[in-house]
DNA sequence: TTCGTACTTGTACGATCGTACAAGAAAACG
DNA sequence: CGTTTTCTTGTACGATCGTACAAGTACGAA
């Protein structure tokens, strides 16, 4: 995070001597719940490339495009801010997940389905980068987890009905395993493996 | 990390004024190997406890009792450190490996001894966040991957003469994931379930 | 023993951080 | 309309950070 850009249209000098003619200050249309949603995004998005612990109010700021002071006054705390992230990033799965129920009970074949699923989502690394950065938060800090409830029994309670709930919780295990493997070494999914592996689990 | 304790020993006021008198500095035994290995193994706690991305040369001195120099000396820059961090957490996961090879060669019922040992695995949660936490500084940063090849493909070669290379690979992957489930949500493992499903994937 | 190198330690600098706040502008409300 | 509340923006402060470095000590080679 070395000499990140500068955010345009501010304070061309942040600590210089205090000016007595304060003169007109200009201000946008407002819109605060948009403005709450867009620095959420932005938090998800700094999130995704530096890591939560080295995500920080200026560097949200500077995404969003947003003066710093519209960070602290949302989210006061860098603890509010990382959890704004978080939270934006499994509404965000939650809605993959509905499009997931959908497209798996009305599959034929649910194995292979699944796995294309799972190949689909990783394709943005980006986003499933975060998902993992909110387990890892959610693993050390207790108040993060009713976040994580839908990574976790999300997939499962749509497996469930079809396969039962002991395969559909070991399916979502398998599953967190492939993607987190995919992840770290930055290879492609090995499709007819996995869905052999799924159907080895239901059966 | 706010508030961290102060080095014992060390200099009392770090910007005071230029003593014109030097006088005499006393050094402890030197033992050039050892030092390293301990920032090291200071650098894996301080990984676990704040994330890879909160570790500070400082808090690692701390931990270690030494001098912030002592750190930079070793480990000039951040990314250094870390490095070294998530290189000493896989030596220790290598030993562990070596230990759950020969349990698993020797065992009568392969699926609920890997399940025993996955539940002593758990039980230091410090370390597996480490594990965790050096996927995601892998996912990130590619340089580091060569790291994780004891985490991806260690358990995997265990297995692979028993149960084949597609089922340890997926045995493997299952792994990843219950471990991480049962560290999100802090919970136990739940052992009946993990052998069954081992069983299934094996055959 | 002398010397050179490797290591130790304390300190320093500039940058960036979390957080706070005052001054103003818009919107809500009467 | 005036007033109150909510939001915006720029700026500030003290703390902490990564990194650099000079001065000094231990130790192996000669």
């Amino acid at each position: 995070m070395t000499g990140h850009s500068a955010t345009p249209g501010h304070s061309p000098t942040p600590d210089a001597a205090p000016a007595p003619r304060p003169a007109r200050r200009t201000q946008r249309a407002r819109d605060p719940q948009a403005r709450r949603a867009a620095l959420a995004a932005a938090t998800m998005e700094i999130i995704a490339e530096a890591g939560a612990g080295r995500t920080t109010h200026r560097a949200v700021a500077a995404r969003a495009g947003l003066p710093l002071g519209a960070t602290t006054y949302y989210f006061p705390t860098r603890d509010d801010l990382i959890a704004a992230g978080l939270r934006h990033a499994t509404e965000r799965l939650r809605a993959d997940l509905d499009e997931w129920a959908g497209r798996l009970t009305a599959a034929a074949d649910l194995p292979a389905e699944l796995t294309e699923l799972t190949r689909e989502y990783l394709a943005d690394r980006r986003q499933v980068r975060i998902e993992y950065e909110l387990c890892l938060a959610a693993a050390r800090d207790a108040t993060l987890r009713p976040i994580t409830d839908v990574w976790m029994n999300g997939l499962p309670a749509i497996l469930a009905p079809a396969v039962g709930p002991d395969a559909a919780r070991d399916i979502g295990a398998l599953l967190d395993g492939v993607i987190l493997r995919a992840l770290v070494t930055g290879t492609d999914l090995d499709a007819p493996g996995l869905a052999a592996a799924i159907r080895r689990l239901i059966r």
